[in-house]
DNA sequence: ATGAAAGCGCTAACAT
DNA sequence: ATGTTAGCGCTTTCAT
């Protein structure tokens, strides 16, 4: 009678143990050889690695881990949203830790707040992660969990205190400070922005470039509009910026909400980019078809996953050495058909008296 | 000095023997509390939590899957990209997995071919999962992998063997047809199908349900074009099909290829929806905002997830009894901006004799 | 270059 | 309702 329900027809699993005794070696060599370690001559290699074929050998990482104290897995706390930022995101994680020979645990928080991502991260702890990717989408507020492994952050400021905290940007603040000198260069007198929920470090670090942008040239800061990344809320940003003659710019901190902003502005009689431009932030690339193909900055998200993921595995690897130290991603501007320079000045003048 | 690099300052991690000792009963009890068995008096569980909340401890996953033989954990093979349907489906699978208790164990196939699906497997077999969830995304062809646990086919008739195959539905074959029988209501002596690449399941189900749609209705059946879901191959598409003037309504395959296609169809000269109606394949929110909004189809993304992990739990933890059968999702036809009557029957006709 | 023995932290089966 | 004993399958010493 099987011992487990669930296993195959007939017998079950095989062990290391079994491996040995095909191969006519110890465990502990079978060991040696699943783990590639030195000091194993080429001949039992090769009947190792022939008797586990044979027997369909498959390593129980439960049991490793539980012996070694390493599991080989890394654990990301992700955004539980389907937008295309977080998803890049995620997707080159895994690509980066898989190649890495880590496994990935994924734990979704449904939003951002100090108390899931906790919760998060108390779960990959008891999974007994090697290490901890906390991805862009934090809110701010006190996290308090005890964590023993290195924890890295992805575009934001390390949000808990860990056994070493790693952080990598995504280039979010050069990133909107290139799209804000954008549309200054074309001529605009100012740039309005439409950030995303306060509270986020991913709406901050935008808030910040454009401003930082702004005072550089010495313009008027208009007041910030606040959205919460959808396209809805970037339509109900435009009803409201439309019906403001002064507003010929505006720089949205997503490319969803830059999508709905525009959508406002036509249905509000305002031409895109003849009487306003806009610029969006993400590089998600199914603007370049809508109309006006939508300009906007890249986010780095392949570079920064790979990046963040080496500087992870170092320190968990080697805790001692220290990092070699990250570059600051490259800054990519889109420029498609959202932006232009403002409409004639003199009519913008006049209109901005009101 | 410290057992192992990367713990906190100070001591081990507790275990629950530590527990044990602190409330002052066996290890079992602990075990017993920790895993809500009964025959536990509330007296009993209540110094055992505490005791275990004063010393920090932490379950070890790897030495309960080791002792049990079970992990309570799911693995889901995902398709490496970051488009939306892959996405939304993740995510919605995340949120099951994690709402029955178990913990999600994530490898990504760069292609869904046989051998990277193969591969993907194996590597959450040895990662000890309960149940696997195989989406969407996965081409024809042979796997062989030997699998002994549950195995969730979302989207897609079984690719594998396994100890026990189960499947659940997107319904892409009903919303095909429901796309393709608006585009006929409207009039359109027939529609053209902007396919996914060949191979696919997802394409499959799609072309399967345009062409019965078709049939019903006894009409021809143009040559189907193929695409490979990016905007890029909608576009080309749509330079080819825009030269065609007997061409009055597309359904695409994919949001995003609608959008391609529809950009190629106004450059051509040819107007959406006047000239052309476009039916596009997901449900994606932002194209309600782009000219003219995106009239589409709804994945019930979320509502498969929960159900196919409804599905895979039972099969996990009830062997034995029979499933309870899963219903078909609904058929969400949105109707927005980028469907409407073909042009006049007569220029109609007349261009057709070209 | 290879092997023997011990034990990782937990749960299972059987006590009581 | 609670405790005892014996492993789960692997890696770690430490021998040889």
């Amino acid at each position: 009678m099987p011992r487990v329900v669930g296993r195959g027809p007939g017998a079950p699993a095989p062990r290391s143990a079994d491996v040995a005794r095909v191969a006519g070696v110890s465990r502990k060599t079978v060991s040696r050889v699943l783990n590639n370690e030195p000091y194993v001559s080429d001949d039992v290699r090769r009947r190792v690695l022939e008797a586990a074929g044979e027997l369909g050998y498959r390593l129980n990482h439960a049991a490793r881990a539980l012996a070694s104290g390493r599991n080989r897995s890394i654990g990301v706390v992700a955004l539980g949203t389907a937008g295309y930022g977080t998803a890049s995101l995620l997707v080159g994680v895994e690509r980066a830790v898989r190649d890495a020979g880590y496994a990935l645990r994924v734990v979704n928080t449904v939003d951002g707040d100090p108390k899931g991502i906790a919760g998060a991260v108390t779960s990959l702890m008891e999974q007994g992660v090697d290490g901890v990717v906390v991805s862009e989408p934090i809110v701010e507020g006190e996290v308090s969990v005890r964590v023993d492994v290195p924890v890295l952050f992805v575009g934001a400021p390390p949000a808990f205190t860990a056994g070493q905290t790693l952080t990598v940007s995504v280039g979010a603040y050069a990133l909107a400070r290139a799209a804000t000198e954008h549309l200054l260069e074309l001529g605009h007198a100012t740039v309005h922005h439409l950030a995303g929920p306060q509270g986020w470090y991913a709406s901050k670090d935008r808030v910040e470039g454009w401003r930082a942008a702004l005072a550089a040239r010495g313009v008027h800061e208009p007041p910030v509009v606040e959205g919460d990344w959808s396209p809805a809320s970037g339509y109900a940003a435009g009803r409201e910026l439309a019906s403001d003659p002064s507003v010929t710019a505006v720089f949205a901190a997503g490319d969803e909400m830059a999508i709905g902003l525009i959508h406002a502005f036509r249905e509000a009689g305002r031409r895109v980019p003849e009487d306003i431009s806009v610029v969006g932030f993400d590089g998600s690339p199914v603007f370049a078809y809508v109309s006006p193909p939508l300009t906007t900055v890249r986010q780095p998200f392949d570079a920064a996953a790979r990046e963040g993921i080496r500087l992870l595995v170092h320190a968990i690897e080697e805790p001692e050495t220290e990092l070699p130290a990250a570059g600051e991603p490259p800054v990519e501007l889109v420029v498609r058909g959202s932006t232009a320079p403002p409409p004639s000045h003199q009519g913008q003048t006049a209109l901005r008296t009101t």
